[in-house]
RNA sequence: GCCUGGGUAGCUCAGUCGGUAGAGCAACGCACUCGUAAUGCGUAGGUCAGGAGUUCGAUUCUCCUCCCAGGCUCCA
């Protein structure tokens, strides 16, 4: 028989003998790759190290330590899983087990509803390691729909999902746990457990072994709320214990800046108790920071154009049904108080129908268009007890809602200059890397014509384009009313979060019956775009919080100087150089030396003040300050109180990021 | 709303196999007067989330409620 010849990634060619296994391609190039690889890739699909090799396929062997490499680890880690727990819990059912980022998870239904508990971890994880200590293979075979059913007689969500391909719809779980339209495949460990699933597959159990279980939850069934809940196991897995060890570091480092701890350690915001669940107080200092976001804000929408509105936080129930909110999200408002002899009046949870309602206190024409009205808006909804979460998900919160009506001719250009101007203002705030998200016609619960639909989703489509950014579609995400780009920022450790929305809506200008006179005297309906840049100011808060680790730029820090004396006598001139702060219009404190120097820097520094200002003999004679700048290794001494004003100046001005603050220098000498 | 785990001093936590609790930090007082991330001593601080039940006795056991965390579902 003649040698198969392969291609690999590198181009070259390699003569095989017939039979040869991508392991033993693996074998042939080195024995350090044999040894690194888990899977390999044939003409680009991923398949097992087992697969023999045939003329003209273009191979690469995946190792441990890549994406794809960690997801085999992870997708054959969860196997071993669920083979625990059958193993554990005879009779259980078993699910889906997928890779997700960093990890996997495993669905399960226990015998007699029996549920997970946080100690059966450490059980499972302990059978794992046994089943990693017995070294069982994974072993590939492919079945008929009928042999497949016949194998999982005794697994209904396994059943489930082969029928669902047999009856040809809801294709895509199903394919990737296994079952394709022309048959089904399996991985076989050990007498008495088969998973259906696709691959492939690490060769063996022994292979596997760096993984941690992370935590227990409930999940339903297809994430269908209306279908039974099965018990969930998430776990991890890496290449080798320093990876993983890496992985927990990084969980670490990221609850350090989660908000709510640094919302407590800053003394920023608390939820007390006696208010109930999701209703913030912020402090003085969170205060002050929200005040600055908010003058900031509210100074760039003046320049752009926007006029500013106010609204009340409660209104007669007809309003909320004229908009169809009622109709959508009943659910998710406060229920109604009855005052008045029967008139309910409601929390609003929305500020659109109140702006709509200033456009129609008079007769508009086309000549006043575009409107852009503005609101810090405070809104009520009843968010379910189960989703709350910290600042970013409350029931009380702040909108800098905007709401933008105008012409049909000038929806494009004003969709346009929006979007510019909500990308403008994210990165004064510090925010660098985005990308943007059209939400489209959500399916069943939306209002308007499709051709309305269309040529909204449309007009949005190109405004996206145009903005030089990654698009990427979320189908069916959009609001009843409309359909919405949305901007997603990355913050400084790599995580997305949704920011601003901007919304088209020519449904709420009918439902309100909106008109202006037009140029030829007679009625035009407004389009109306809806915008909310933060979001909200709470959450936004929240991000900035968490994107700056709590050091926020100095242009937003709650306090900017603290300026200490080295001994009490100091204080005279302490408090000369404060007051020629305050004066500059900075936010400076002192406190007097009634504790070691060391012990009042740390303070500061642990409030992640962004300048230390200490002064001493030294200072009082040459009228200078010791600069100790947030993030800097040492201190500077001697700069004079004139040059560190002006260097402060220029760092708020340019409302300069926070590791950029090379501003300050030492005075000639 | 559902699943799992939790709630002890302002914060971080220990403890009580049922006999009403303790540390560190913070706060307050006194002393120390110091040049860049924790000075010393002392004082005070708790309905052990709230309510009900079992018990001679509950912070501890049971139930309910509230609140928090991680998920699921939801997010105008």
């Amino acid at each position: 028989m003649a040698a198969v010849s392969v291609r690999l990634p590198d181009g070259t060619t390699k003569e095989l003998e017939p039979g040869t296994t991508a392991l033993g391609l693996a074998q042939a190039i080195g024995p350090r790759l044999a040894k690194a690889a888990v899977a390999a890739t044939v003409d680009g699909h991923p398949v097992d190290l087992a697969t023999e090799l045939a003329e003209g396929n273009e191979v690469s062997v995946v190792t441990a330590a890549t994406p794809e490499g960690r997801e085999v680890l992870r997708h054959s880690t969860a196997h071993v899983l669920a083979q625990a727990v059958l193993r554990l819990w005879p009779g259980a059912h078993f699910a889906i087990g997928p890779v997700i980022e960093d990890g996997f998870y495993y669905d399960f239904e226990l015998p007699n509803g029996e549920r997970f508990s946080d100690d059966d971890l450490e059980r499972i994880t302990a059978e794992m390691r046994t089943i990693m200590g017995e070294d069982q293979p994974f072993v590939r075979s492919e079945h008929t729909f009928a042999e497949g059913l016949e194998l999982f007689a005794d697994q209904p969500f396994k059943r489930e999902i082969i029928e669902a391909v047999g009856a040809g719809g809801e294709g895509v779980d199903a394919l990737s746990e296994g079952a394709s339209p022309t048959s089904v495949s399996t991985y076989w460990n050990a007498p008495g457990f088969t998973d259906l699933c696709r691959g492939p597959h690490v060769p063996s159990t022994g292979r596997l072994g760096h993984f941690a279980l992370m935590r227990v939850a409930g999940a339903y069934w297809r994430g269908d709320e209306k279908r039974q809940q099965l018990q969930r196991i998430y776990g991890t897995a890496w290449e080798s214990d320093q990876a993983l060890a890496e992985h927990l570091t990084r969980l670490e480092e990221a609850e350090k800046r989660d908000h709510r701890k640094l919302g407590a350690e800053l003394d920023l915001f608390s939820f007390p108790e006696e208010l109930g669940s999701g209703l913030a107080v912020f402090h003085p200092r969170g205060g002050t920071i929200r005040r600055l976001m908010e003058d900031y804000s509210r100074q760039r929408h003046a320049e752009a154009g926007y006029e500013f509105v106010n609204t009340p936080h409660i209104t007669k129930s007809n309003l909320f049904e004229t908009s169809g909110h009622l109709d959508w999200f009943a659910d998710g408002m406060y229920p109604p108080m009855e005052l008045d002899g029967g008139q309910e009046y409601y929390l609003k949870p929305m500020n659109c129908p109140f702006h709509i309602l200033i456009i129609k206190s008079r007769q508009r024409s086309y000549r006043e268009f575009p409107i852009r009205l503005f609101e810090f808006g405070t809104v009520y909804r009843y968010e379910k007890s189960g989703v709350v979460h910290g600042l970013t998900r409350v029931r009380g919160m702040t909108q800098d809602d905007a709401h933008i009506f105008c012409t049909r001719e000038q929806m494009a250009d004003e969709l346009h200059s929006t979007l510019t101007f909500v990308l403008s203002v994210l990165r004064d705030y510090g925010l660098e890397d985005f990308y943007l998200e059209l939400s489209t016609r959500p399916d069943g619960k939306a209002v308007g014509s499709d051709e309305e639909w269309a040529e909204a989703t449309e007009t949005l489509r190109s405004t996206a384009l145009a903005m030089d950014l990654d698009l990427v579609m979320d189908e069916g995400g959009g609001a009843f009313y409309g359909p919405k780009i949305s901007v997603q920022a990355k913050d400084a450790i790599g995580r997305t979060h949704q920011m601003s929305t901007i919304q088209l809506d020519f449904q709420l200008p009918q439902r309100f019956d909106m008109e202006y006179i037009g140029a030829d005297n007679s009625r035009h309906r407004p389009i109306m775009i809806h915008r909310a840049l933060f979001g909200t100011v709470e959450r936004f808060f929240a991000i900035l919080l968490e994107h700056y680790a709590g050091a926020l730029p100095t242009w937003l820090a709650p306090e900017q100087v603290r300026v200490l004396g080295v001994r009490d006598d100091h204080q005279v001139y302490v408090d000369q150089v404060a007051e020629r702060l305050g004066g500059a219009g900075f936010r400076v404190s002192m406190e007097p030396a009634d504790e070691p120097l060391g012990a009042r820097i740390r303070r500061a520094k642990l409030l992640k003040i962004p300048y230390i200002l200490v002064v001493g003999d030294d200072d009082v004679a040459a009228g200078t300050v010791g600069v100790n700048r947030r993030g800097s290794e040492r201190p500077v001494r001697g700069v004079s109180v004139d040059s560190f004003v002006e260097a402060l100046h220029a760092e708020v001005d340019a409302r300069a990021l926070p590791e950029s603050q090379d501003t300050v220098e030492a005075a000639p000498a």
